[in-house]
DNA sequence: CTACAAGTTGACGCAGCGTCAATGTCAACA
DNA sequence: TGTTGACATTGACGCTGCGTCAACTTGTAG
């Protein structure tokens, strides 16, 4: 059996530029060449590039593919390492994190603003007189001494993990997943636990009930919605929220 | 005031390559050119150059600082979309992860060897014999059925936190940072969680003295010294724990 | 006036392909 | 057999953010 290139990269999921770099990469070589400089594959070479793509979409770099090809190092082996790199990969990314929201924080004109802030995407309430009126006239003052106990590490990480959490689901639902699905009801989890974490403002664990009040709150207000993408997000939030509830907070 | 590019480019702790560049892109013209093509920049070029220099450092691309300079943008703003990628990249990475460490488990031969691995990293010893030997004879049954009872998923968490904290030890020793330093210690204290993880198998949560035990052992063993780039990494981190196990285990 | 160090410039390189413009191939139709 | 149009295929350039380098200037010491 023999392909074309095209049909190479259709059966494999890939592309046609991608072959003749990896031919040029020394990486995957074509079984025969035509007479008009055409490349056929054959199934040995579909067998190999299969291996390559998987490779590929774990993230290791051509030079590394190319080693392990030739037998010089084992795939463990050059996972590992490259996990390694992955790893490395992450805590960079994770400092940058807190730099940047840490920056953010502090252009926003210092601590006044930061218990408004950090209220604005926890509870959805902008402003001290709306706080008080919401949540009790002493609910502001508790929660802007609990923001203000954390370091500037903390606060950074605790602002970090929202918008992480954020664009997961934003990516999530771009992606098409259901907010019932494993997936999703994972995003749902951490946002839990990220809610738990100002418990002694808010007194105590989140129930299933609080847990739909604010699935409610996200919807309702749009201020709140924005930080999932407008209403349409929430919306969705809200679904996974009432799921989670029932399933996992029962 | 006017300096040369090679001045201005010390003072701003950049190369003068990065300047030309940044006159290229458009970010920053030189405030004069001699009749030669010098380059010379003057007080406010430098101002410009640093505020450029912080943005790059919280990892924004050329475009978007084009951008935040024109004004067309506030500074805030662009840090949080620019906040919203990171995150995302965040959670790519973490699935990446997630999906090289489940694929090396697969490759390395299935649940058989699972328990020797992890035990490996773990507490050192690599075989039942040795482990039935030094810990116990039930310690190896407890310790595979602990893990087995595991999720692919959970393993593969497991696994790559490991190697994650394992990098940062590597990393944070490489740029000289002391093991009594906050930031090495945070790296313990997130080793410390790991390791209590398992505390089910190991019989309660990590002591002063049981941490210290660790340190030793990951020392006299060169198969755990591997884990931490060598003698050196392993004492390295055992004086982390020393000092972890001194003031936050108290 | 020479010799030499230090500075400056534009150009090439890199990773992994996407995206062309320029040709080539092939079946259908005249 | 010649033409046409739909697809394929190829090599070349582009992209990010600079590092690195050869070639050329400038300035200083002797």
């Amino acid at each position: 059996m023999e392909w074309s290139i095209q049909d190479i990269a259709r059966i494999a999921g890939t592309t046609s530029r991608t072959l003749r770099h990896y031919g040029e990469a020394g990486l995957l070589q074509p079984s025969r060449i035509g007479a008009n400089g055409y490349r056929y594959y054959d199934e040995d070479a579909l067998t190999r590039l299969q291996r390559i793509l998987l490779l590929r979409e774990l993230g290791l770099g051509i030079p590394s593919i190319v080693e392990v090809m030739q037998g010089e190092t084992d795939d463990a082996h050059a996972l590992v390492s490259h996990l390694q790199l992955l790893a490395q990969e992450k805590t960079r990314l994770d400092r940058q994190i807190a730099s940047v929201a840490l920056t953010i924080r502090k252009l926003k004109g210092g601590e006044q603003l930061m218990a408004e802030e950090m209220f604005d995407g926890f509870d959805h309430t902008t402003y001290q007189a709306e706080v008080e009126q919401r949540w009790g006239k002493d609910a502001y003052t508790r929660s802007d001494q609990w923001w203000r106990s954390k370091s500037d590490e903390e606060k950074a990480a605790f602002t970090a993990q929202h918008v992480a959490i954020a664009a997961d689901y934003a990516s999530a639902r771009s992606g098409g997943a259901a907010s019932d699905s494993d997936d999703v009801q994972a995003i749902v989890a951490r946002h839990v636990d990220w809610l738990n974490l100002s418990s002694p403002v808010t007194g105590g664990a989140i129930t299933a009930r609080r847990l739909v009040g604010y699935g409610d709150m996200y919807v309702g207000d749009p201020r709140f919605a924005a930080n999932y993408g407008g209403r349409d997000g929430a919306e969705f939030v809200r679904e996974a929220f009432v799921y989670y509830a029932e399933h996992s907070l029962a």
